[in-house]
DNA sequence: ACTACCCGCGAAACCGCTTTCACGGGTTCT
DNA sequence: AGAACCCGTGAAAGCGGTTTCGCGGGTAGT
């Protein structure tokens, strides 16, 4: 029952001939000790197989060794794989760095509720953001000086560090693609408005349409939610506005697919007569038939991004927002 | 730059006119104290908005109020929405017992690498497991004490509480659909067969099968590894060898989607030649067409029976292995 | 009425590491 | 040579709780 008790600064102290500050001052990298004292030390740890007690240096310190990834929505998130990705990518960069990542999967809603009041308590070192659906806690957070990294491009507050695939340039590429394609008529299913990334996506969509020197007619732009529904239900109301659509951009997969299945149902053929383009690449892309063209985001790269800048923070560096680029993956579909 | 100081025992022990003492008795919930006292205190933490240190609090007790999820894998367990829909299950019971998740993404290999270290070290006060490929590491921390919870039935240590899909009775549900819908021969891609889950699959196949007294031939019976393209490379072989195959249970939906491309492209009409049910109801069933007949598991449910199975450790209670039940979904495939 | 207990509670030690402070000795500057 | 520094180092004071120990007073036993 009892777990062998490890060995403490006294031991390590002992047996190096040498005071418990040195033996901290050693094992926290300063430099100032001299050499023979701090390979003492070392040799001392190795042989007794010392760690570190983090809980014992948490407190004494004020850091705790622990980076809280937060993500402000429900279990839904992860019926995505995509946060699930990224955050295996941010917990590898911490841990590599000696940090750990605490889970916290709530709405975060309140700038007082529960996830606030534990990010300010001082018991995590930084806190990383997903799906963030408001900026009032961090810029309320921000006021504490807790490290933050957010991912996604933030509403409004562009001085808290951020990560974020470049959707503009993806959903560009996308129309673009289209376009060059041959596509006349272009219609785009929107993710969820209320969110920067389908924002983006759309600015993108509108600026390679507006280089073919027309403007989207009314109607060619559906709002979806990045939901299957919303894209089987938007390809049916854009088809029914504009019969002759032969090109859809759909700002997820998921929607492109469904697009994709009701065309096919309405006894359209893709591509031959509508293209469809998806963004993600994710793993539904390869399962329809046609397999989907789609914008492909590198999601472990977010991931670690976001976790590099979390550590450079810690570290007292100056951070710029990291923006991953996308790349075209052409398959059937367009 | 200072966040607010919090207040410390001292600050309540005065305010309330007590001992720090009897501060952390009251709210550790010691019953031993006087409840004018225990009030008196209550109303001194309300006003000063006090929050425990949970650090110090770790340190002193030895108790550190984390949980470890350690997925014994890389970040390509993300990639399949089930392993995130668990931990976010798990997460949120931890959470409304006062408890966080620690995430550990890790390969955990040996019985003495980083994470077994971390595990033995005292900084969490229990592990819950996922994927796991090897018993070895939970069998020696279990020696040290460690309250453990594994999700998916271990390969052999019993005694050690588990939480698991009926896998054996969906399967058997799923094959004996096929059986009742007419079909005469019935080939089966299994999971990775390492995993126990794969294996339980694959006995309810058998015993579905086995109750029609007939034993599947040679060739019906292929292993997969839940992967989209070992669904398609299987049901090509499976085919080959049985051209008269006129039903595949796969043991996830990814495997089965696969399967029903690769059959379309053959000119195989599903499901009046062939029959196709798939095991998960994951998001990709419904995006098949025709849309997939599968397994459904309640996959939150695993997570939070997880969760409490590590709460019941906690509190000293005994705990019993815990099966969630499975249900037939019937859509188009079958 | 006297001893033996039991109970609620405060004093103080303690958890294991970090960090401030000051000291002794060696340099460097006037 | 004396003052002014600088350095490496150890002693000791925390960090903020938890827990042991023992005390004083009330209750029970005889």
């Amino acid at each position: 029952m009892v777990p062998a008790p490890r060995p403490t600064y006294t031991v390590i102290a002992k047996a190096a001939g040498v005071s418990e500050a040195t033996v901290s001052r050693v094992l926290n990298g300063d430099e100032s000790v001299h050499p023979d004292r701090a390979k003492r030390v070392h040799e001392a740890v190795d042989k007794l197989g010392y760690r570190k007690n983090r809980v014992a240096s948490a407190l004494a310190s004020g850091r705790s060794g622990l980076i809280a990834v937060v993500i402000d929505d429900d279990l839904s998130v992860f019926s995505d794989p995509f946060w699930g990705t990224v955050t295996s990518g941010v917990s590898r960069i911490l841990s590599e760095n000696g940090i750990h990542t605490v889970l916290m999967v709530s709405p975060v809603g309140s700038v007082d509720g529960g996830v606030a009041h534990y990010l300010k308590s001082g018991e995590v070192d930084g806190a990383i953001f997903f799906v963030l659906h408001s900026d009032a806690l961090v810029n309320n957070l921000k006021k504490s000086g807790l490290p933050m990294v957010i991912a996604g491009t933030p509403h409004s507050s562009l001085d808290i560090p951020f990560v974020d695939t470049d959707n503009f340039g993806g959903a560009y590429a996308a129309t673009k693609h289209l376009i060059n394609k041959g596509c006349q008529k272009i219609g785009i299913i929107t993710g969820d408005i209320g969110t920067t990334a389908a924002k983006q996506r759309l600015d993108g969509y509108l600026q390679a349409f507006r280089e073919t020197g027309r403007v989207p007619a009314k109607g060619l732009i559906c709002e979806g939610d990045y939901s299957l529904e919303s894209g089987m239900d938007n390809t049916r109301k854009l088809l029914a506005d504009h019969p002759d659509v032969d090109g859809i951009f759909a700002s997820n997969d998921l929607m492109a697919a469904g697009a994709v299945t009701v065309l096919q149902d309405m006894g359209k053929l893709v591509p031959e007569d509508i293209k469809v383009v998806g963004f993600d690449d994710a793993l539904i892309a390869q399962t329809t038939r046609p397999a989907l063209t789609t914008i492909r985001q590198d999601v472990v790269a977010l991931g670690e991004a976001a976790g590099r800048l979390m550590i450079a923070q810690l570290d007292g560096e100056d951070v710029q927002p990291f923006i991953t680029t996308t790349e075209l993956i052409i398959r059937g579909s367009a």
